[in-house]
DNA sequence: AAAAAATATTGAATGAATTCATTATTTAAG
DNA sequence: CTTAAATAATGAATTCATTCAATATTTTTT
């Protein structure tokens, strides 16, 4: 037994998850009103501020069920078979951003994010930031398999390079999300244009 | 003659741009209503938002004075004598950080930064964006400078590099902004590590 | 120098997020 | 199976940012 109490929890924050993430991306963020979300799942407003912190924090909560999926997914491409240093970091950076825009609008993007710098010790934002670490892992982790496998370069510091090719995506991301008018593709010229130098350098020259 | 309104005008946004600066860094940013700020700088509630089209703006428009004066100081440096690639990347960054903190504080970095990315239309948002614009190249002139002088390689993409290194430094500086518990030091040493496979990659060895 | 047009200022009214004292429900103890 | 303790839900009240119709000041025109 789970509790009659931890059950209807559950509930309640599924039905608040699901009417907001509708309503942020059907009326917009600022439109949809607390008020709106607490009446469509059948709570008070006070519940919904025991469950949520504030407004930002509902829409980081959306936002971070959906990296997840894009960590999973991430996941299998840094296990399969690698080719270059440029094919597979492109290969996995792409994939990133494709996942971006199928749930969530660039309006969501732009207020998780400002939310998640904004107020960082809020629960929801200090579990965004770990999200972000593990997407850092994994490309740091995409460039140690790839040093593993005689594809990059000995002496190379795999972990601070793929800091440095995370933090590069996620800077270029956030413009991209502050430029209605940039797709995707624009995105992912211009972030493997600024990766290639080094993607190059540090290939190591197969024996 | 200047002609009076505009005068009053520049009278009364320097009045309200100092009060506020006070204000958010005494008080805090919430704390600082914009009441508190229309009264001690002596206007209504009104001129304030005729001056600035939100609260977010009227911080933004404090730290815009903050980092043109950052890049000033960048620019004598990338003019000044260049050493090693290492060695003038992490002078240029490091000048960047040592600046923050002098006017300014974390909380007004993070809502400045959140502010920019939240409302991108909002002028000084693109002001902001301008100014980071304008960074980014400061470094990539660093590194074409190098490259003029033989310090970086021929086949190099410079600017490519310097928007990578900037992007970089951009978002450690906001983890370092997100974290109240990491210093100066910190930061930059962290930077430096990710940044030195790199650059070392792309110096030339002198002939 | 009066009148008209253009620009700015004002603060009370609005509306939405957030708070909190009260009330209700669930769980644990006796 | 009561009673007490612990948790949670509630919504009216509060607090602020933001708006806007009315009023005032400055500039331009005649």
């Amino acid at each position: 037994m789970t509790g009659l109490r931890a059950q209807q929890k559950r509930d309640r924050n599924k039905r608040i998850l699901d009417v907001a993430t509708s309503l942020f991306r059907d009326s917009g963020f600022d439109s949809a009103r607390m008020e709106d979300i607490a009446g469509l799942a059948e709570v008070s407003v006070g519940t919904l501020y025991n469950y949520y912190e504030n407004k930002g924090d509902v829409l980081l909560a959306a936002v971070t069920m959906e990296v997840e999926e894009v960590l999973e997914a991430g996941r299998v491409l840094v296990e399969a078979e690698l080719v270059s240093v440029d094919g597979s970091l492109n290969a996995l950076i792409g994939q990133y951003f494709d996942h971006s825009l199928v749930y969530l609008s660039k309006e969501m993007w732009r207020i998780a994010m400002a939310t998640a710098i904004q107020k960082p010790d809020s629960p929801f934002s200090k579990h965004y930031t770990d999200l972000d670490q593990r997407l850092c892992a994994q490309v740091s982790a995409l460039i140690q398999r790839l040093q593993l496998r005689n594809l990059v370069s000995a002496g190379i510091d795999a972990k601070a390079v793929g800091e440095l090719f995370f933090n590069n995506l996620n800077m270029m991301f956030i413009e991209f999300a502050k430029d209605d008018a940039m797709t995707i593709d624009e995105l992912k010229a211009h972030v493997a244009r600024q990766n290639r130098p080094v993607a190059n350098l540090i290939s190591a020259v197969r024996p």
